[in-house]
DNA sequence: TTTT
DNA sequence: TTTT
């Protein structure tokens, strides 16, 4: 069983980063990749990848990335599934990354110096685990979590609005 | 931009194999890859990873492998979306195969020898199309053509239950 | 920087195990991965990719594989350069497995039931190093460490037969 | 049989342009990759990592690469010998690019406006070869080829001093 | 025999 | 200096 996944890629937009209520931190954002061939109509198309990386360089994500900042993305694909609102199960295939590499060249005003983020150290499982949560749990708790650490929460969820709401306890990697 | 991925994984069951209107193969299976680690429960989860291959090695993919077989898949991430039947938009992101390798022993009683399965040519773009169409096309037509190739039409997506019925001409990789 | 490599093939011959003079494990193997095309006369060639792995992976590699064994490697490659007997500077680029998974279908008679190997835990360094240390170390302390973990100690390097003897405390992967 | 291969590095020198008697061109290139870990010594190094890429991307390769230009690969490991001038043989180990992204900002002065390179086509083997030719050819010939192509033929090996001298027609890669 |  |  092998899972490996490279990308690189421009983030569509800013990378949301939120904390589980155990004040793990999770950044999420989608990659748009654009494909090295044109479709019948002669355009070239992107894919629009969702990502998620944990912990440490999730904050390094969050604080080096932006919205069209150009990344690359060693990871691993992982699937979910979860109930939407109307009942209906719901499938989600997105890459866990283990390392995210900033390909940007150093913005010349920019304080920025470290150059590439790490993820979930290999041994360790660095799997999965929605940053989502299940869209059922209480929110409550984590809304004031999310206020600890300084960040807003989001009330929609970055991919796909799936209607997802928050983030639980079964999302630590391991 | 690069998008690489990397697969070893046992099918859940046996591909589909469909032809477009103009007579190209395209095939579909699913990957299922065990995560190398464990949950918070102890248990290994797997990934189950859709996959889609065009062309002679579709047929190949259709001849050689079956539920609970091993293969590898070399491909990339493609993502598409489209109108659900509840009028809601459905986004999906499925692996393009370039090439799929035969892992399971040859069996002795088997023809098979051929042992791997290459998939749209680089250069020409190998690119993605969707093998199931966009969920609105006029079925008759290929129905037909599917009754020409002498094989049975599915009703039924493989791929998450999703609605979609068809594949068109649009789906062709290039 | 993104440096990552995947790979099926099997072993060309039964896989070395060594230790370092701390007592950490590190196995090498070559694995050949037969081209899928053919070349000017029609043969199909092969790529042997020598490999190294660390830690208790090494040994599950070294319990569980042998020569033919089909095995998959993800890692990243490395290179290194030492000076050869005649003074000349040699260049080594080889395979840092990080995670080796076997194959190979269980032998029905076997004792085997693991069924991967993870190497360097990431987050910290998988990195390199010199299995075979820089061809000038004393080699009667190793002799006597491998002595110790009951294994035989290697004269010849298992890999192009560059003369190299012995790996030594810089071979840790960190 | 899997072999695949994902860097992001910069180039340590100016790519390298030769053709084959038959006029194919092939660019040669070592990619610098930075490690993510540091060694004992708390130094970060590079891997040094040759590769070789044919056809039309090697030209587009040798006109908008140059020595320390931001660059990504997708190719596979491909490994050869060949005897040295000492009688010795001398193993190489290079990654064959199917592609080549040019990951640098354009140059807001340049004329480079394709953003990337596409190698030999799949399907068709994209393999092999020996970019420098066997050391043991006769370069009249070549000479001239190359002269008529107006650029300079280079009488040194780029990769490792090997004393290779030139390309042949057994370099094509197919 | 190395890149920023 | 190679595997099935």
């Amino acid at each position: 069983m092998m899972n490996r996944v490279v990308l690189v890629g421009r983030l569509t937009k800013d990378p949301e980063l939120r904390y589980t209520p155990n004040g793990v931190p999770v950044a999420t954002f989608t990659l748009a990749v654009n494909r090295t061939f044109s479709n019948q109509q002669g355009e070239r198309e992107a894919d629009f990848i969702n990502c998620v990386i944990w912990r440490k360089p999730a904050e390094n994500v969050a604080n080096f990335l932006k919205k069209g900042s150009l990344a690359g993305v060693d990871g691993r694909i992982q699937t979910r599934n979860y109930e939407g609102q109307d009942g209906k199960r719901v499938y989600v295939t997105e890459v866990q990354a283990e390392s995210v590499q900033f390909l940007e060249p150093k913005s010349s005003g920019g304080g920025g110096r470290s150059n590439d983020s790490y993820g979930t150290p290999p041994g360790e499982p660095q799997g999965g685990g929605n940053p989502y949560g299940g869209g059922n749990q209480n929110q409550r708790q984590n809304q004031n979590q999310n206020q600890n650490k300084g960040f807003t929460r989001m009330d929609e969820d970055p991919f796909a609005g799936n209607g997802q709401i928050d983030i639980s306890d079964d999302d630590l990697p391991f």
